[in-house]
Parts: structure tokens; sequence; C-alpha cells
DNA sequence: TAGATTGTTAATCGATTAACAATC
DNA sequence: TAGATTGTTAATCGATTAACAATC
């Protein structure tokens, strides 16, 4: 549990940190400096000594920092050390992705669970994932020891959806739909919105600050 | 073009607002408070009236805000009256769940183009959209005038279809690789990154921060 | 010792918010 | 007119960064 104040933002920047250590370590080098691997992180160097010292992660003056060291230290602040069993909830086009999507076991987040509310779909399987109706997910998130909620569902189950998956005791939501959602403060709601994505890419090409190129002239609508 | 000072933080916002004032417009409702949108929105009324001004979007002392004028300008700013004809570069599973996907269409942004690096998949087609090979992307992206490009391809080849986007004219870039990529200053780049979001969740599960209740418990690995 | 680099203080910056006069 | 709400100033907050003494 080391210090206990770590910032939003650099428990953002942890995953890059990391990505980047990985690198350098499959390079053989053994120790890197806070101004190296800002560069390749692309943030200031004090910002790097900064979120280290949050960790309780210290360096040698003069030396830098173990890169073996902090890709193990990182690796067991982000939990890389642990499985994290997942439930997906909507076996739609998008839940069904994911099904298939090996890149989700294979860093630490299995699919254990998938349910969805269309009696059709109980019974029927993806992946080898068998799809249950989401009346059993109480029952199936703890027999299931269920770390991890994904919400796969159209956006106006979104909400009733998280509450059920509070309810049976799930503590980390991932909301893929584009509503946001209220939850207890004891739960962590990350979003990933491809729409608002997009809405915000399409907002700086609207503002012509992406162009000026030609292409990207937008095509009117009917 | 209004004022021109526009936070990248209240872009991030704006398509929040927007979804609120549309389901204010479906309920009839003509005119809205700060206040009101603040709550809605999760956020300080103070940083709605910022935002609006900042669009150049005046309310009425006394009254509010009119929601229908609220809507329209907000579309407007997001470039929503317009569409977008994306690139989408790799034909893998997420390459695929995004060509069946109907709601980017949807939402303005068609897949007008589908390239994939693999020969044997040139000429195959996806839910409509033929897969070309990568090399013809920068005639392709013209011809079809691709506003943005987005990169569904494995991490390594990121920074090269990117590169490839750029040199095409390609403005607006939607990266779901774990792989960050330098661009030049006038592109807009959006990383959609389910890894980093699974690490950041995993973070606060490990610490405990999302737990206590005895579910998510980590399971050790092999 | 001389050079490099940390760890941390103090300055800076940008964004949020409280507060309130203006005014519908 | 009285009540409500905007538009904006000034205060506050949190995060980033420059700078540098400590020290390997």
């Amino acid at each position: 549990m080391s210090s206990g104040a770590i910032s939003a933002a650099t428990v953002g920047r942890l995953p890059a940190y990391l990505r980047s250590l990985v690198e350098l370590a499959a390079a053989d080098t053994s120790t890197v400096s806070s101004d190296h691997l800002a560069e390749r992180v692309g943030v200031n160097s004090a910002t790097v000594r900064r979120d280290l010292a949050s960790l309780g992660i210290t360096g040698t003056r003069g030396v830098g920092y173990d890169v073996k060291y902090l890709v193990f230290e990182i690796s067991v602040e982000l939990g890389l050390n642990q499985e994290w069993p997942v439930a997906v909830v909507g076996a739609g086009n998008l839940g069904r992705a994911l099904a298939n999507y090996t890149g989700l076991a294979e860093r630490g987040f299995p699919i254990r669970l998938l349910l969805d509310n269309d009696p059709a779909k109980a019974g029927t399987s993806v992946s080898g994932i068998e799809v249950h109706p989401v009346s059993r997910l109480a029952a199936l998130v703890r027999e299931r020891s269920v770390a991890v909620g994904v919400i796969a569902t159209p956006a106006e189950a979104a909400q009733e959806v998280a509450d059920a998956l509070v309810a049976a005791g799930v503590t980390s939501i991932l909301n893929f739909t584009a509503h946001p959602i209220a939850v207890p403060d004891q739960v962590v709601v990350r979003r990933v919105d491809l729409a608002t994505e997009l809405q915000i890419l399409s907002f700086y090409q609207q503002r012509g600050l992406a162009s000026s190129t030609g292409v990207g002239v937008p095509l009117e609508t009917s």
C-alpha cells in the first residue's frame, strides 16, 4: 500500500511508463534516467520523478532508476500479477466481439461470465463462453469471483446493469455505453466511449484545426 | 468559428451536454438553467456558463438557456450536421467488429474504406465493405474523401499506419492500439485504449480502493 | 574529484468554483 | 417590483515544471 497519495493523473500515466520500461528491459537496458523515460513517454522529467516518488520508488542520484525494479514495482501497483475475472453484460455485437477477443485474457482479464437479457440467447455460447440470463447475475458473479463488470448493453440499460453489478458486489466497472452511470463512492468506473471520441475528433475537423489539406472536407448530409 | 478560445476540457464536455440537452428537448423542456444542466451532467454551474460562453452561446438572465438553440449550436460545433467518411486500417477482429457496427454510420461516421496488409484478405468483404491492400491507402483516401482514419492494427504497426494516413492527408486519427503515435501538430489523435483502461481499473482493485466487499478478490496467476 | 541525476521546494500555469453585480 | 439566473471577476485548487541542493 506504501504512501497512499497517488493522483488520478499519476495512475493514468503508469500504463505508459510500464510499456516503455518493458521495451527498455527487452533491450537489456539496466538503468534509466527520469529524463530519458520522460522523453520516451512524452512528459516532463520532474513529473516522472514525482510519479515514482508517490509510488514509494526511489532511484540513485547520479545513476537513475533500475529498469527491472521499476517494471516489477509498477506491475505490482497495476495488479498485473493477478487475474481479475470479468463479467460481460450484453451479448450483442460488442459483447460478442469482446468474448472473441483474446487480448483480454492475455492481459489478466479472463471473461468468466457472459450475460444477456434476451431469453433466446441464453444457453448459446460465444468462443466457448456460455450466455446466461441477466436474472442470474448476482449468483454467478459471486460463484465465479468476478472482479470487473463490463457494460456492453444499449445505453438505456446502462444504469440498471450498473446497479445490478454493484448490488452483486462488483467494485470495478468498464462502461462501453455513451450513458454515464452513477455508482457509490467505493466503486470505480471507467468509460470507453467511441461516440464521444468521434464527436471530439469531429469538433476539431469542424473547426478546421485539423485540416487545410483539402481532404477531410465534410460532405453535407441529406 | 466564433470566439476561438475553447479548452480541451470544454470540448470533452460538449458531448455530455448535448446528450443531456437532447433528452430535455425530447421531454419538451424549452429552457434550462446552467444549474439544472450542471446537475444533470455532474459539473459545476459556473463551468457550464463558462463553457457555453466560450462557444459564444448566451442565455437570458432570470430565465436560462434555450434548449433547442443549445442543441443546434452544440451540434454545429461538434460537426454533427456533416458526414465524416472513415477509413479503418486493419481488418482483424477489431476492424471487422467496427465494420459490422452500425453505430458509426448512424453517428455520421460511415466507413468508406477498409484496409489490411494481408494479401489473402484483399478482395474479401465485411458487411458489404470491400477490403483493400494497404498499398492503395493514399489513392483511396483521396478518392473517397476520407476525413478520419481508424487504426485497428496490431500495436507494432500503429506508427507506420499513422504516418501513411498523415501522408495521405488525413488530419483526424482514432488509435485503438496501446501504442501512442507521433503526428504533426495539425493532426488530432484520440486513443481508445482498452488495455490502459483495464490497467487503471486493476490499479484501484489492487489498492483495495474498490473493494472490501469480499468479491473481487484477486486470484493468483500460475 | 567531476559529472550526472535524484528528490523536493517554490514558482507557474490552467482550470474550477464561489460570489455577486447586472439584468431579465 | 421581487425572484431567478446570467456573465464575469477574483479566489482557490491541483497539477506541472523550473530550479537547485544533496549525493551517488
